[in-house]
DNA sequence: TCTCATTCAGAATACGTATTCTTAACGACG
DNA sequence: CGTCGTTAAGAATACGTATTCTGAATGAGA
C-alpha cells in the first residue's frame, strides 16, 4: 500500500497537519520535530499525493496544449515538435507538466479545450495558430479561463499574447530575394483564417509590385500541389513559404521540372527548421525565435495562473532574423 | 464560482449521491428523477471536477512519456513527432490524455519517472529506447507499476512489451543494398547501449561478409561526422543508417565528398519518416510500422491499468517493410 | 503570583466525488 | 393483517492533503 501523512504522522509521532506543515515549510514547526519528519519521511520515500494536493489547492500543474492536425500529420511539420519540446523544456524543473492533446478538425478541438477547462483537468491552456476571429479565445475569456495566445492579439487587447513580427519577417524575406535579383515573386500561403498568414501576406505584398499570392494548406504535399499551379499559370523565378516544409514541396515541384535551386527558382521558408540543412546547398529561412516565444508564454501563463491575473493584458512582438542560404543566393551562380 | 453535484443535487432536489449516481448510469435510479437530474446538468452545464475525480478513483486517467533527448534537439528526428502523435492520436477519443515529460540526460529521465509515479500522476508509462538492462524497467516492477515497453524484452519475460523485428529489418536493408550490387555495405549504429542498435547491428552483421559497424550519437550532424570517417578511414559505397535522420546526415557528408547518390554511394535509413521524400530521388527506409506499434502499446496499458494487471506478459512483434526509393537502386544508372 | 501575549502542534474541516450503509416505502405472501 | 423482501434514495464516509480553528504551554511584564 502506499504511504500517506497519515503514516508518516503516525511514525514520526505527530499529527497529520504537522506532516503537511513540515512538507510546506512552514516555518511555526520546531526544528527538532521537523527533522524528525523528514527523517521519516525520508526513510519511507514519501511524496505527496498529486491528486489529493490537486483537489485541495484546486491546481493540477498541468498546461494544455492542443494542437490542430490531422491523424498522422505531425511529423511533416518540424515546426510542431519544436513547439512542444520548447513547452516542454521551458516546463521541465518547474512543477508543471504539459498534457498534450491533438485535434483532426476544428470541432475536435472546441470540444477537447471544453473538456480540459470545464473537467478542470488542466490549470492553463497555450493557445497557438490563431484565427482572425477566434472563437476559443471568446470562450476561455467568459470562463475566465488562464491561457496566452501565441500569435497575433492586436485585435484583441485584453488577453496575454506574443507573436512574430510576421509582416516585418516576410517583407525581409521577399526584399532578400528581389535584392538577389529575383523578379516575379509569388507567396505561397497557408490557410486564409489564419492570423499568419494574414500577417505574412501583407508584409510580402508591400514589397512587391506586382503580387502573386496562393493559398494552400500546411504540409509539402498541399504545397507542391500548389507550386505546381504556380508553375503552370505565371512562372515565378523565386517564392515565398508560408513555412520550411511547404518550402519543401516547392523545391519536390521544382526538380520534378528541372528547375535549378537558386538559378532558376528561389525559395525562402520561414521557422528556421533543420530541414533547412537537408536541401542541397541549404533553405534560406526565417528564424521566429520560436524557443523564446515559447519560453515568454510559459512564464506568463504561469504568472497569471498563480497570481490569479486573468485580466491582466501583457502583449510582446519577438523578433526574427532571415538566415540566408544556398537557396536564395542567386548572386554567386 | 463553479457548478458542483452539490449544486445539481440541490436544484435538481435530491441528494449528491442520486446525482453522482445519474451520473455514473446506475440503474438503480428511477427514470424521472434521471431525466430531472440530467435536465439540471445540461442546463447548468455541470462537468464532473477531474481533480476530485481522481483522488476518488485512484486514477488521473493520465498516461505518461519521458523522452531522453538533449534540449532543442526533439525536432531533428520526425520520429518523435511521430512517436507522440500516434500516442496522441490512439488516445483520442478516450478518457485517457498524454502527460508528456522530456529529460536531457537519463539521470533526469529516472527523476521524472520517479515523480511521476511516486506522486501519483500519471496512471501508467510508455517506455522507448530500452537499454540493454535497463533500470526503469526494474524500478517499475519493483513498484508494480503499470507500463508497456516499446522495444526488446526477450530478456525480460515478466512484462507487457511490443518491439520491431529489428534483426529482420536490418537484415532486409542490408541484403537489399547486396542485391543492388554494393560491396562494401557499412553500418551506421546508434548508441552501443541501446537493445535497438544491438538488434539492428545483429541483422547487418548477419546479411554481411566483412561487416564494418562505427557508432554514432543520434541525430544529423553526429552521423555526418561518423561518415566522414567511415569516408576517410574505409570507403564503402553503401551505409546503412540507424534511422533517416542519421541517413541524411550520411548524405550531407557525401554531398561534400562530391559523391554521387545512390551511384557512388547507397543509402538506407530507418522509420519512412517524411524525410524520405525530401532527398532528391528519394530515400529507402524500412517502414515499422509505428502507427501499429503504439496502438497496440496503448490498448495493452490501458488494459494492464483497468484490469489491475501488472504481473501478466504479452508481448509481440511487429513486421517491417523496405520502402525502396532513388537512394539505394543503382541498377536504375 | 497573576495575566496576557505568543508559540507550536493537534483537532477539525473542506476540497468534490464515489460508494457503502441505512432507512423508508411498498408490494407480496402467508 | 403482519412480516419480510425488494427497491430507491438519502446519510454518512473516505480518498489524501492543506488550512483554519483551538488549546496547551511558555515566558514576559506588572
Amino acid at each position: 500500500m502506499r504511504v500517506t501523512q497519515q503514516d508518516i504522522a503516525r511514525i514520526s509521532e505527530v499529527s497529520q497537519a504537522t506532516v503537511s506543515r513540515v512538507l510546506a515549510g512552514d516555518v511555526r514547526v520546531d526544528g527538532v520535530i521537523r527533522d524528525r519528519v523528514l527523517a521519516v519521511m525520508s526513510t519511507h520515500n514519501y511524496r505527496p499525493d498529486v491528486r489529493a494536493r490537486s483537489l485541495r489547492q484546486r491546481k493540477t500543474h498541468l498546461i494544455g496544449l492542443v494542437l490542430k492536425r490531422e491523424v498522422g500529420s505531425l511529423q511533416d511539420d518540424p515546426f510542431f515538435a519544436m513547439l512542444i519540446a520548447e513547452v516542454v523544456d521551458a516546463l521541465a524543473g518547474t512543477p508543471w507538466h504539459l498534457c498534450l492533446d491533438i485535434a483532426a478538425d476544428t470541432a475536435k478541438q472546441h470540444s477537447i479545450y471544453d473538456e480540459l477547462l470545464r473537467t478542470r483537468r488542466v490549470d492553463g491552456l497555450i493557445l497557438v495558430e490563431s484565427e482572425a476571429s477566434d472563437e476559443r479565445i471568446l470562450r476561455l475569456q467568459q470562463d475566465r479561463f488562464p491561457f496566452v495566445l501565441i500569435g497575433n492579439a492586436t485585435e484583441m487587447p485584453e488577453l496575454h499574447a506574443i507573436d512574430n513580427d510576421n509582416f516585418k519577417a516576410a517583407e525581409m524575406a521577399t526584399r532578400h530575394l528581389k535584392d538577389q535579383g529575383y523578379q516575379k515573386i509569388a507567396f505561397l500561403a497557408g490557410p486564409q483564417n489564419l492570423t499568419v498568414t494574414r500577417d505574412r501576406e501583407a508584409g510580402y505584398r508591400s514589397a512587391v509590385d506586382n503580387p502573386l499570392v496562393i493559398y494552400s494548406d500546411f504540409g509539402a504535399h498541399s504545397a507542391r500541389e500548389a507550386a505546381d499551379q504556380l508553375f503552370d499559370l505565371h512562372q515565378p523565378d523565386a517564392i515565398v513559404a508560408m513555412d520550411d516544409t511547404m518550402a519543401m514541396g516547392v523545391i519536390q515541384a521544382a526538380r520534378a521540372r528541372k528547375l535549378a535551386i537558386p538559378h532558376d527558382l528561389g525559395v525562402v521558408g520561414f521557422n528556421d527548421t533543420p530541414l533547412c540543412d537537408h536541401v542541397e546547398g541549404g533553405l534560406t529561412s526565417v528564424n521566429l525565435q520560436i524557443g523564446n516565444m515559447v519560453q515568454w508564454a510559459i512564464r506568463r501563463l504561469v504568472d497569471v495562473i498563480e497570481e490569479d491575473d486573468v485580466f491582466g493584458s501583457h502583449q510582446a512582438i519577438m523578433g526574427c532574423e532571415l538566415m540566408v542560404r544556398g537557396s536564395s543566393i542567386r548572386s554567386q551562380r
